[in-house]
DNA sequence: CTAATTTTTGCAACCGGTTGCAAAAATTTC
DNA sequence: GAAATTTTTGCAACCGGTTGCAAAAATTAG
């Protein structure tokens, strides 16, 4: 059927070897020779089969690509910029959907099975056990949105959560809000735990009253909007640290619907600044996660593994800051 | 590194071949020598080479999926029930994000490269002839989203966007406009071009008079923002049918940041029923595109051509529906 | 122009599986 | 219990490339 490496060699009149050397990198052919398989290889239509190359170099180009998350629209800036950042360098995603009912450690296999290059685990939910599963299996991995640990088995990629909880902490006592509440991601998420923890001890060091406190039970909207129904319950608070942009999204609009006004009646602020936080419907004042930092800065470690698969594993954090838009009541001029 | 089919034939004491029968589907082995062979598997933590396996039996289970719009949330919802759909059928997708830089004809080459053996389009903006292409290189293509053709060359699913634009007019005359806008999306593409056709031609048909017309440059909020101020500069409308729900809250956000209310002032009707619109602030009143039945349908085509390459294609149209929610003014008691 | 050196080329083995075929083993039939 | 039939097994070729090695060709040095 596809036309292979024996007819062009045919073709062109030289042999196999010589028709592979001229499409692999840095092999040695003559100009001349190089012409004439190309010529021929023109002719026939022929592509080298990826599949074939793959069995005989070990190498496949195929990165696995693990989310567990596909409710949050953040995701979909993250997947086009590791699409892109992936098929710059020539490699390709191998998506996977981590959905509950599908077992973890199938994953894994299954990506054995694949013989993916490496794998980047895209999530704050997953538990740093199940990155580490791969390194186990001898592939390249690396955790981005990941907790980070100071002595790392395995690369990870993000952001100092603790530290990004205070700064919201620190950010409204700056508006002059007194008593707040927070409201979280999933409480079996690394990321909602620290930024809790972060959020909880800046708090206590500034004299920033927390009187209410909730997990939301999905990085999701309509997690957010329940939530925040909750709370509202008996509100003591006028402002509300939400872990999540998508989450304080829904919290507003609950909040909204029983007439409160943002930022008058009561402020929040998210995280992420996802683009949609920019809308003019929200215009939450945010905590700026570097996504985009974060994204490239995992896939040039994974790339690097590729030739180090022993490279000793590393933390990259980055900065974030704070976003201010208008659903924070104003700062004293 | 791995662990080989030779070295579990060897522990198993049989010949490579039981171990090949035994981990593939349908293929005899006594149940004595399958025992041997799975304990001989377990105990090196065995699994097949896909990789093998697929240059052996030209099959690799991988689907290209190919998108070119990754600003949409629309499509992380397309993305949740593409990868599991093909999940569930033990497949998996090979994304590929086509950016305005990247070479359609790239794409083909290199799908082909990697030997899918078949490729879904999920784009109601890319040309009918880009899916085309794979039909060319012999690889079986299903356009997903695509504009229905009445003797296609490739296999279509989606709906009748004509039928659609049509209803989105009688919508708006049963809830008692007369004057309308039509702001649709990108004209470059097939989907926004037919509900032009069907709004514009039921519109005349009924007596609704669209006074307004406009394409925004691409299905994205912003878009929709900018086009609805421009549309603003002259307004002699009362409602506006927006081609896409994402440049709907664009173009509403536009129309509230000019003051004015919604559904009071101006009305809004939509197009996919993405899940943002159910969003309190939103409550986008909208056609609903059936997203689900598209794709499932998409995969069960794309799976049925893997064993039946040569099958006739098929046109597969979904009806939609309207959903009523808040951005019309009600209808009469 | 010959010898020494460098570059290019083809051979053949290999990557890790699958599968048609014929022989061997197990089962059924009489 | 022997013959006929069915099932299981191993051999060996194949899928479509890559690559170490040694021979051949081209280049440089003297």
């Amino acid at each position: 059927m596809a036309v292979t490496l024996k007819e062009v060699a045919e073709r062109a009149g030289v042999s196999r070897s010589a028709v592979s050397r001229t499409f692999t990198q840095g092999a040695s052919v003559s100009a001349k020779t190089r012409k004439k398989v190309e010529k021929a290889a023109r002719d026939l239509g022929y592509s080298p089969s990826l599949i074939a190359r793959s069995l005989a170099t070990n190498r496949t180009k195929l990165i696995g690509l693990i989310a567990n998350n596909f409710q949050n629209p953040v995701f979909l800036e993250v997947f086009d910029l590791y699409t892109r950042a992936l098929q710059e360098r020539n490699l390709r995603p191998l998506l996977v959907n981590l959905t509950d009912q599908t077992d973890p450690s199938a994953s894994v296999q299954l990506l054995k099975q694949y013989s993916v290059d490496g794998v980047i685990v895209a999530s704050s939910t997953l538990p740093p056990l199940f990155a580490h599963a791969f390194k186990e299996a001898q592939v390249p991995v690396v955790h981005a949105f990941g907790r980070f640990a100071s002595t790392p088995d395995i690369h990870i990629v993000g952001i100092d959560n603790e530290h990004c909880g205070a700064l919201a902490a620190e950010t409204l006592q700056k508006h002059r809000y007194k008593r707040v509440a927070f409201l979280g991601g999933p409480q079996s998420a690394t990321s909602a735990q620290d930024r809790a923890a972060g959020f909880t001890r800046r708090a206590k060091e500034i004299g920033l009253e927390i009187v209410s406190s909730l997990y939301a039970d999905a990085y999701a909207y309509g997690s957010g909007q329940r939530a925040m129904r909750e709370l509202l319950r008996d509100r003591k608070f006028e402002a509300v640290f939400c872990g999540d942009d998508l989450i304080c999204m829904g919290a507003m609009d609950a909040a909204r619907d029983t007439g409160l006004s943002i930022p008058g009646d009561i402020g929040f602020i998210g995280f992420n600044d996802m683009n949609m936080a920019a809308w003019q419907a929200y215009s939450l004042t945010t905590i700026r996660q570097p996504t985009s930092e974060i994204i490239l800065s995992s896939v040039d470690l994974v790339v690097s593994m590729l030739d180090m698969p022993e490279r000793a594993p590393e933390v990259r954090l980055f900065p974030c800051s704070v976003v201010e838009r208008n659903t924070l009541k104003p700062l004293r001029d």
